[in-house]
DNA sequence: GGAAAGCACTAACTTTTGGTTAGCGCAACC
DNA sequence: GGTTGCGCTAACCAAAAGTTAGTGCTTTCC
């Protein structure tokens, strides 16, 4: 043990080799995971498709404000990491429908936990800003 | 309704309005808040303070990979934001704790939840991403 | 019948955010 | 007496997010 009580600097061991996955390592590859679900439009987008299927534009109306572009974006990381399934018809005008697959259901329903307490503390939140604000105004 | 099947075009409320928080609308303060815990390092540093109290540069070893600017950042909005506690001793060196508030400990544990979820399913979502590389390739 | 809007995107460009480096003053360690 | 650690901040630069415009076809409105 180092003075500050840290561990021992014994090598370093990354994720894949400890055979199991630790979002804290630099280089671990479940970190990137975690940022395509947790970034910016990857937790909204999960957990509206918890509610039903959706099509694209009725998605970006759900998930207001982002832009066609980064829904696009997102759902094709989502789409690659398999927590998303979209079924194109080639119709004219396309008709593309994005479902979660079982798991991005599992991730969706903990992510909305999430969202869920956000919400309900968001006043206690704002308080806390206030205070915040005010004792270094 | 619409064609689509998407709600009719009454009138937008905004969350405040409703009394209710909304992060999938626009302006809901509470969007904002959404974005401080799960940004990037938000998610990582919250659930790191679980386990115990750190030090600023404790947090940072744990963390790997954030730089100081950053985590120095992403702390100072989650102290506003009620959920860390920071208390700073004018030593020489500085000693500086950051532990969780009870509202940040309930966060911290339903992110924990996210994270456990996705270490233990970063197996099949690499398959997922290695199945759908091929297919396009 | 002609204009406008909707569909699911992509490409090019700009702005915002995140990351990197350097520095602060002091103390303990070697 | 040089290095390291402490907990930051300021200045600068790269990467991510946002904006705007365009695609080709169809349906709806006037």
């Amino acid at each position: 043990m180092t003075a500050d009580g840290t561990a021992a600097p014994t090598r370093k061991i990354t994720c894949t080799e400890a055979l199991a996955f630790n979002v804290y390592a630099r280089d671990c590859p479940s970190r990137e995971t975690l940022f395509d679900i947790t970034g910016r439009w990857g937790t909204l987008a999960l957990t509206a498709l918890l509610e039903s299927t959706l099509r694209f534009n009725e998605l970006r109306r759900r998930v207001e404000g982002v832009s066609e572009k980064m829904l696009s974006q997102t759902l094709q990381t989502l789409e690659r990491d398999g927590l998303v399934h979209r079924t194109a018809q080639p119709t004219n005008p396309p008709r593309v429908d994005y479902a979660l697959t079982p798991m991005g259901e599992e991730v969706a329903e903990r992510l909305l936990a999430v969202i869920q307490l956000v919400q309900d503390r968001q006043r206690d939140i704002e308080a806390a800003r206030e205070k915040y604000d005010a004792e270094r105004a």
